[in-house]
DNA sequence: AAGTAAATTGAAAGCGCTCCCATTTTTGCA
DNA sequence: TGCAAAAATGGGAGCGCTTTCAATTTACTT
């Protein structure tokens, strides 16, 4: 079942079946009309790799998550991607490199190849191999967009916010609000237990110079870890260090140790204030704490990615090389 | 860039150059180095399009999400497909529906069509459009699994739990652990309000069926909602009514008003028990309440899935029109 | 050394579609 | 009614790859 059974059936030449199927040029109405009946009463549909084959280009941006998809950070991020690709009638293309391992989806970029006209490279682990394949893509001139892989590259456009300023930001937020005692909690990157967190140690440096400025003590600081055991102790431990407010590195984290916290009978935010970053959205499920935050503006990262990547296909105007966008406080009721 | 650069480069036909590619038949071992050595130093990627168009198959199994990929339960089952897929060789495409409007994803679908060999729908709000277009799919004898669409249809393999045989267990773990006022704490499906939950609506009459046959009084049902201020009176609610347990169809629910609780001082399960339905797991986040849950067997799913569609491509082993799993207690700290 | 089988390679057709260009049909206007 | 211009349609090449089948080379046997 192909294009020539349409042509056959409406009595036209496949030439006008595609246009038709294009919503292309000047086709008589009723011609129009007939061919749309066929394809309707055949249940045709066209074959997207000969047609990519054929026009070099079919309107689809491809995604590869480099980290697994059940991130709610990043399964929101790729959510608002592929609304952005509809703004501008593009389809969307998702692949997961399915593990933990940071590496250079080697084989995500080749299955993706011939049937995208742009890619988004997206993960918070840092890794040399990636780099390699983005410099490939890069020098055969496909657009690419890199969302807080850590890497920047000639040719392809990172999008990020300024994770410096952002630590900084939240320390200063903390300082205004009263807190003088103010401890950090590092999530543990992709929960591989690798520490190649990269945007954590950014902002903790921001955190750490904040307070430096201040004059304010430097706390302990403490690590999540996604086993259960230690993460209980952890609450305790954090508890007993007396500090006022906890900065963690990520949304998830400060969830996580809010429960804990609440389980033990402490206040938020009076026994203990909690400050969270990510801003991250669920479906299904509106958390019943509002969590203060350092919200990153996810909408408009996406929105700079697509709109840079359709731009470049489509009016070949090149965009620029990094795009850092500033996080702002979204304050809950966690501080 | 294509394959007849390579073939020129390295002095052979591009039929040799292909048969490199695939890895196949007989080609002289110092032909093959020289083409691999070939390949690598021009970057040659093969195009999957043309690859497709040429083989009629390419080892790829497409997944459309008719929901906001975003949903913690169904982003880990993407993430089970991947494993699944990568463990026969294949690769995972996805495509995201979005809104949050029950549609016939006849955008994804097309947009996938060509592209894979197999699709998986994958949704929990059942709507008549998107059967209409598996009819179409199953007709052109593609092969289609589907999960949680509240779809059987003929030349599909339909994969989900038995939901009503799942309420009862959850009523019959709370009974037997000597609750014995049980209250119900609906979701609201999608999110968008509109009751299209066909899950929760079979677990509810499971759950009410073993209260019955346990002569249970039947409590008040509660209804979750995405809106904050509304939730927050929930939990009010819920205490006021007295009941010593609370039964919720959704683990994103359950986690929800335990915070709520918790932030009253409430303690769990003393002052109140509660029950998720799921089981979700979450990257990067490790919840500190472990959550009793009525477990779906989500690899399991996946596992079936899978191993139907790739076995009926290539074996053209037909598959079962229905294959129902069964949800399991994983008792945590809450009950 | 000759002959045959086996291994290796290449030429060319074709996958389903788009699009250039040529051809046919229709329209407008004198 | 006739003729040029415009509109509508079709023929066919080509997108990058795989695969059949034939041709060539190599290896083996006696």
């Amino acid at each position: 079942m192909n294009i020539n059974d349409v042509a056959r059936e409406a009595k036209v030449s496949k030439t006008t079946v595609s246009r038709v199927l294009l919503g292309s040029d000047k086709v008589k109405a009723e011609t129009r009309e007939k061919v749309l009946e066929v394809i309707k009463q055949l249940n045709y549909t066209p074959n997207t790799s000969a047609q990519m084959l054929a026009k070099k280009s079919n309107k689809v941006i491809g995604v590869i998550n480099a980290l697994p998809i059940s991130d709610p950070f990043f399964a929101y991020m790729n959510d608002r991607i592929a609304n952005e690709c509809e703004r501008y009638g593009y389809g969307t293309l998702y692949v997961v490199c399915g593990d933990n391992t940071p590496r250079g989806c080697d084989r995500e970029i080749g299955l993706l190849y011939g049937k995208v006209d742009a890619y988004i490279l997206t993960g918070n682990s840092k890794t040399g191999v990636l780099q390699e394949n983005v410099e490939k893509l890069v020098n055969i001139g496909m657009p690419v967009a890199l969302f807080k892989t850590g890497i920047v590259q000639d040719g392809a456009i990172t999008v990020d916010i300024d994770n410096r300023k952002s630590g900084e930001l939240g320390a200063d937020f903390l300082y205004k609000k009263g807190y003088r005692r103010i401890g950090y909690l590092h999530g543990d990157g992709m929960g591989n237990g690798k520490g190649d967190f990269h945007e954590g140690q950014e902002r903790y440096l921001g955190f750490k110079q904040k307070l430096e400025k201040y004059h304010l003590p430097l706390e302990q600081d403490f690590f999540g870890n996604r086993s259960y055991k230690i993460a209980s102790g952890l609450a305790d431990k954090i508890l007993e260090s007396g500090i006022e407010a906890l900065f963690c590195d990520t949304d998830m984290m400060a969830y996580g140790i809010i429960s804990a916290f609440l389980e033990k009978g402490v206040k938020i935010p009076d026994g203990i204030a909690v400050l969270g970053f990510d801003d991250v959205k669920f479906t299904n499920y509106e958390p019943f704490i509002r969590l203060s935050t350092v919200a990153q503006p996810i909408d408009k990262m996406a929105a700079c990615m697509v709109g840079a990547l359709v731009n470049r296909i489509e009016n070949q105007v090149p965009y620029g090389k990094e795009q850092l966008f500033e996080a702002k406080i979204v304050e809950g009721r966690t501080t």
